[in-house]
DNA sequence: TGAATAGTGTCTCTGAGACAGTATTAT
DNA sequence: ATAATACTGTCTCAGAGACACTATTCA
């Protein structure tokens, strides 16, 4: 509804509007936190869960301004596109891949926040795989861009324009997603087991502390439902024994979001 | 941290950088749902609760483009000001009060969504009290300042631009809000009774439906704490009998925020 | 066999959910 | 007394939380 589609108006009063002679902004760019949860293994005598980490891409500047310090990936929105639409096209020519979960975060516009002028940046969050960055890793020289585990990128690195705070704001808001919705599966193969979500969450959500997690997860009537079993055409439960001595189950998402509310 | 103050950069750098002749947009206003609790009188026999309903302040455009359709109140960002102090300054002018919940909705860019040029607009809500927009009501001439119940605004309105998108987007928003936080204080007084908060959420989520209301909100350990009795200095129980027979307790809300997860 | 991870049995306590019953007040 | 709203008693069943126990596999 609503589809406000480019259109030249020809109305008289569209001619006799005068362009303002007011200020206007010099840019709106869209900048994008790009997360993605690295898995290195682990080398110990017997199977086990990977190591985890939740990175952050960020490329370091060369120009002025801020020219030698890391920054956001992004770029200026055309008048043809929306504001989606520009981060969207800056995620495929940052990955090269069109997926990925892709998320509006917020506006940016405290003023002065850019020497370059009146410049207002909207902040997307992207959920990426690794293997989506390793082409711009590859195109660009070592050193220009860079994966950054989130901690190290908000306490030790110098970051370009208020980029620290988009950092924060997204690694905040990525968190509150992971135990809102189910976005967890987008560090996650389609079938897993309750271990890998598990960990996944609490790589993400350091604070996340379920001991009975399995227990839980299985057995209450309100959870069941954003996960079923999955099972092979007979009906039989699949398991996978990729991370662990004795096969676990595998599951995968449904489509139920459950609602929360801090009433009921 | 990273307060950017608009500070001159007097670098080299600085002065050897073009002012870019890309196309830059036409403005950037901040546009916001003004979103009350009417409260009206029932006319029983007997001391009852007052009908609350869901309301939308919206005015009349008086000028090209979309002349004569109702619109969400807004005005141009400046270049001295974030977007947020845009919509701040924005609902004070409306309401003449400094007072109410003001919080960031999202961006609407899409290509040609505003006759006048490349316009990038940013909305918000707010939840305001009643007597707040009397003022401007009685500022203007009648008709040319509305307050409608939400169905009728989504439904029955001519709308400006891109606005129903924007007022539908607020009021998914607001539901949301109403059951993960506290937000409905905004719409109490600070004393309220347990009929009074269900009313309210009602009013905001019709879905909402919780038999044993009152029980719940009692006695679970994990929501205790969102809500507290009110008593008096000695410390007993204060209770309303305004909209009751029998006298009801008092409550009021804490600082205490709840985390929600969908796998807890 | 023992180690390592997955998952279950079981017990206790709290809360949900339903609904009848009691309490307090106005008329 | 009656009506209207605000609770409380009580019963049943489900889930939380803890922790010991069993299951499956690998070395």
């Amino acid at each position: 509804m609503n589809e406000h589609r480019k259109e030249v108006d020809t109305s008289p009063e569209a001619k006799a509007y005068k362009a303002k002679k007011y200020r206007t902004p010099d840019g709106v760019p869209a900048d994008i936190v790009m997360f993605t949860l690295t898995k290195k293994e682990r080398k110990t005598v017997t199977k086990t869960l990977p190591i985890r980490e939740l990175k952050v891409m960020l490329i370091r500047r060369k120009s002025w301004p801020c020219a030698g310090m890391w920054a956001l990936p992004g770029g200026f929105c055309r008048e043809s596109e929306s504001i989606y639409d520009a981060a969207k096209r800056e995620l495929k020519e940052e990955t090269g891949v069109d997926g990925g979960h892709l998320e509006y975060l917020g506006v940016y516009s405290t003023p002065g926040r850019d020497p370059r002028g009146w410049i207002i940046s909207h902040a997307f969050f992207a959920l990426v795989e690794e293997w989506m960055l390793e082409s711009r890793q590859a195109a660009d020289d070592a050193g220009e861009v860079g994966l950054f585990g989130i901690e190290e990128a908000l306490n030790d690195l110098e970051l370009a324009f208020d980029h620290r705070d988009i950092i924060r704001d997204a690694y905040m808001r990525i968190q509150k997603q992971m135990l809102h919705s189910t976005i967890a599966r987008q560090f996650l193969p389609e079938q897993f087991t309750l271990s890998e979500l598990y960990q996944v969450i609490q790589t993400v959500v350091p604070e996340f502390s379920e001991p009975n997690f399995i227990r839980k997860i299985t057995s209450t009537r309100s959870r069941q439902g954003i996960l079923e079993e999955v099972r092979d055409e007979n009906g039989k439960p699949l398991s996978s024994n990729q991370y662990s001595q004795r096969p676990a189950q595998l599951y995968r998402f449904t489509d139920y979001a459950p609602l929360l509310s801090i009433y009921t």
